[in-house]
DNA sequence: CGCCTGACTAGGGGATGCCATAGCCAGAGA
DNA sequence: TCTCTGGCTATGGCATCCCCTAGTCAGGCG
């Protein structure tokens, strides 16, 4: 251990305590940043929690050019986060929306989680823009490591370690 | 509404639901993203939950020049995610180290939140290579939308509204 | 006093992200 | 058939991110 003093932190065991040793390259948090690390990346996928579908309401809510968002959208589309899918209003052409796919729909924890951190630390003095809430009781929401017995987990409480290999 | 069927969005309540008046610039999460939202500033606070303190572990383990670990680092600490502080171990020089702020450490959450994501969905045949468990307890942490209920909220049940203000 | 090491800084260059302006194309309405 | 609009694509340019290869600086040790 090169700790020097009892800060909390997650505690690496087995053999990922010898860091140096473990190939960070197939970390999951890596290649979620592949495909979300980008600014704009991320705020579609806000626009897409938020129910935005349209093309130009994507660029003009984001407040990026169309070009991006064209290029953007692509990526998101070809990762699988979100699928295009023909509509058609009465009298009007036909149009591309952009919908959440089930694996768009699961990130935004990650995305309310680093909303309610921005909340909490970099809000002006007028507070956090908006509130999400539970439709059902109205209780603001939030965003906690918990584990299978449901107790939230704080950051020194969690353990980190190899897992067993789905194939040999 | 401009839904076309009933997708599990969330719901935005009050002036919200006029997505064009309002202001996305005050948006928490856009907040969030100028600060972590490049990959090698995510990628230095894992390596700052795991424990690492040193410049060049830092530099290494996050596999990044020293450049741009110098660069990232200094905005860390501008921002208040980690602190400088000096220390010495018997026998060699005085040394700085990184360590987390609490700030720092309450990004926990999104980082765990985008790892499960990476985990689930873009992990390759082996699976995900580490496994995050609860100390106390030994089950595997996960993150999740709660009400202060304590209920899981999903996505659909979600409502967006605009906070009130903390000053006139 | 001079070497060595840890912790950076400097410089040069390629890739990506973003912006602004302009253009293209399909289809509905006139 | 002509026009208009939504939904993009194209071009050019600046800024940022990142890499690589040095070089610098402080301080403990021989």
């Amino acid at each position: 251990m090169d700790q020097i003093d009892a800060e909390p932190v997650a505690t690496l065991v087995g053999p990922l305590a010898r860091r140096d040793d473990w190939a960070a390259d197939r970390c999951s948090l890596a290649k979620a940043l592949e495909v979300v690390g980008t600014r704009s990346a991320m705020l579609l996928m806000r626009e897409a929690f938020y129910g935005t579908r349209r093309f130009d309401d994507f660029a003009r809510r984001v407040g990026i050019t169309e070009a991006v968002a064209a290029t953007r959208l692509r990526g998101l589309v070809d990762a699988g986060l979100l699928t295009r899918r023909p509509y058609r209003e009465p009298g009007r052409r036909t149009r591309q929306e952009y919908v959440l796919t089930p694996m768009g729909r699961d990130l935004a924890p990650a995305a309310v989680a680093l909303m309610q951190w921005g909340d909490r630390y970099l809000a002006d003095a007028d507070g956090p823009p908006v509130v999400l809430a539970h439709a059902g009781c109205d209780e603001p929401v939030h965003v906690a490591v918990t584990c299978a017995a449901g107790h939230e987990v704080a950051l020194g409480d969690v353990t980190v370690s190899v897992a067993r290999r789905r194939t040999a």
